[in-house]
DNA sequence: AACTATAATTGGTTGAACCATTGATTTCAA
DNA sequence: TTGAAATCAATGGTTCAACCAATTATAGTT
């Protein structure tokens, strides 16, 4: 770290959508604006900021792109605050992936790790209902697969992993949760969709672990079944190579 | 999950600049667009899309802030295509913290999950460069310790996190460091900085541990210090509150 | 060769107009 | 009175035609 750069910082030639932008994600950062809200009408808030409509518009488009708005047309639209939901962070990292900044050894790594440390938390927090979700979506898995129906097996697995972070209470593990199976559906659609048996009867020893709340044996069932399908995937796609 | 609700989708009301945006991204997908490719002028890539430019710079607007693009004015400005560094992720996530949907608890758990995983897979993947940066970082620190500069003190502890997830060759760990990194940064603003003579030690510790590949002890230490961390921060935010 | 003035290129902004969708209001027949 | 259809009003989506501002290339001058 050279001296200089804690001392100079770029001379900001701020744009004007930026402004606006910066001005609204202030008011979200104090609450004075809360998801629900409305911002006025376009041509209005266009005249509140002294500017013409299509800067105005860019600034709205920055803020619904990052999540933080959505738009509404007709009569009752407008831009509402939207619902703090991760939606951003989870495009930013899987644009990542389709970039090839990440690449697949790496996603199933973060898995093995991520996915782990989530199983063990999940243990100790889980609720009933999360359990019973759990099991549902387990017996879901299990009839996908005797309809022989890949397709919607792999999407009942990946929510599986979703459910088990909701269960463990932290949104930033669940944000980064959803991230990962959603760069895992693109990565296991680009190798095709395969069975694999031992998935099945681990989700079960996984439940048997909730229902105990032993998150040490949770956090070892869920990194051991991550690693073999780790050797799996990563297996299929040097074949593709 | 009801059986509906695999079968429909909800009907696309496309916009135009979302046309735009998707086929961009499907020419980034596919490698027919690359990093430091610069894309047609505005009032060209208007003409190809047949849009109007106000139209094409909403998408252009973005992909930028999708953090897909950068945009430069002047004669050899225009569309760049900018590197993967996931500062859109990165930004996703700090704004879910300023919008209150990630607590400060939720942060600091993050941050013994992730960050104890991270040393660990440091340790088996450092270089030797690398130990020599975090140990200069190290040095760093506690430079500004002895200055009594809180504030430089704390940038270079972030450094070291990020040096540190550098260190474990794996990007998605990078930017989810970068994120709780940006979201601590904020956080201690926000409780004012506070010396803690601890964390100093835990980093001779540490360095010795990756001196000698020893993930097992690094995660240890990590944990051990995240958590004392943790105590200690949470405590100052309950007495701010 | 070095500096300066000029031109060309490109993103940033403006203002006015019209389109398309959505929901509320009114109308009118049963 | 009810209820369905027609109408209206509000709002985001898009277009067009300019002009502004920053940046670099280029020609001209010393």
């Amino acid at each position: 770290m050279r001296a200089a750069s804690a001392s100079f910082r770029p001379v900001a030639t701020r744009r004007a959508f930026e402004e606006i932008t910066s001005q609204i994600r202030g008011r979200l950062a104090r609450q004075a604006l809360r998801a629900g809200d409305r911002l006025p009408p376009e041509r209005e808030l266009a005249g509140q900021f002294h500017v013409s409509r299509n800067t105005l518009r860019e600034a709205l488009r920055s803020l619904e792109i990052a999540g933080l708005l959505e738009l509404r047309k007709g009569a009752t639209g407008g831009a509402f605050i939207k619902e703090g939901g991760g939606a951003a962070a989870v495009a930013g990292l899987a644009d990542l992936y389709h970039l090839g900044a990440i690449q697949p050894q790496h996603l199933t790594e973060a898995r093995i790790v991520i996915g782990a440390e989530v199983a063990r938390l999940a243990c100790t927090r889980r609720t009933k209902e999360d359990l019973e979700a759990l099991a549902a979506n387990v017996a879901a898995a299990e009839a996908a697969t005797l309809r022989g129906d890949v397709v919607q097996r792999a999407h009942v697995n990946y929510e599986f992993h979703r459910l088990l972070a909701r269960a463990a209470r932290n949104p930033v593990l669940i944000v980064i949760t959803d991230a990962l199976m959603e760069m895992t559906r693109h990565f296991v659609e680009s190798i095709g969709y395969m069975p694999n048996r031992y998935v099945m009867s681990s989700r079960h020893r996984l439940i048997a672990c909730l229902r105990a709340k032993d998150g040490a044996a949770a956090a070892k069932e869920m990194e051991g079944m991550l690693r073999r399908l780790q050797r799996f995937h990563l297996a299929a796609y040097g074949r593709r190579k």
